[in-house]
DNA sequence: GGCCCATATTCAAATACCCGAATGTGACAT
DNA sequence: ATGTCACATTCGGGTATTTGAATATGGGCC
């Protein structure tokens, strides 16, 4: 249910890498803007860009905790959109999470103590 | 087999109304371009522009028969993928053929006599 | 050959998109 | 209130896409 009216709007969003990237990576449930930072390397105002994107379609949705928002997709079905053109070409790059590079508290559940 | 490499590629072709519409009317089989050019109602040389796209993208295959050139899906996997689109939306609109409109042999197999 | 038909291609202007840089906002702590 | 952290938004320039107009090509016919 979102803003979004014609399917091409929606092939049009998924027509970009990052956002596309983006999207794999909520696959596996709500993330913080900093892990997907850390994961896909890119400079947060680029994410947080391409996030206003899916946004504003619909596509995803926000919620704020605390000091961090975190992201998820609105609707799953677009996982079958994905999937349903990974197997013509390539089997779909999902980004291996590095988790030890992310700051926020759902990768770093306790801060770490100072060693000795 | 395209030059397509990367799925947000193929998200970006099908991520114009008019590509969309092309290949949705390439589900009935392969179609003359003054059949698309009737069916559609766009000018001849902006659906050829498109078709181009479309082609060198090895979405879609040219034969020639005589004057005419018919188009088809090389790959009809890609309709799964379009077909994935429409659940989330409106329930994909195919646009209704009307072949008295369109002068090509397939639509008007016998030139019709003169009457009386 | 010349002509017409169906289609392709090129060109150019308008438009849309991408993306870096800078700045704004909102929450929490001191 | 000031500062900082996590994130959002705006602005501007570069680049790609779109699309109308004009032109080219290629086949069939005379």
């Amino acid at each position: 249910m979102g803003l979004w009216n014609s399917p091409a709007q929606l092939f049009k969003l998924l027509g970009h890498p990052a956002r596309l990237a983006i999207l794999n990576i909520l696959r596996e449930g709500e993330q913080c803007v900093c892990h997907l930072e850390a994961v896909l390397g890119y400079r947060q105002a680029y994410i947080s860009q391409h996030l206003m994107g899916l946004r504003e379609a619909g596509l995803v949705q926000d919620r704020r905790e605390g000091p961090n928002v975190f992201y998820r997709v609105a609707e799953p079905a677009i996982f079958r959109v994905i999937d349903a053109a990974n197997p013509v070409g390539e089997p779909a790059a999902v980004p291996t999470a590095r988790p030890a590079e992310c700051p926020c508290p759902k990768c770093q559940p306790v801060a770490e103590p100072m060693p000795a």
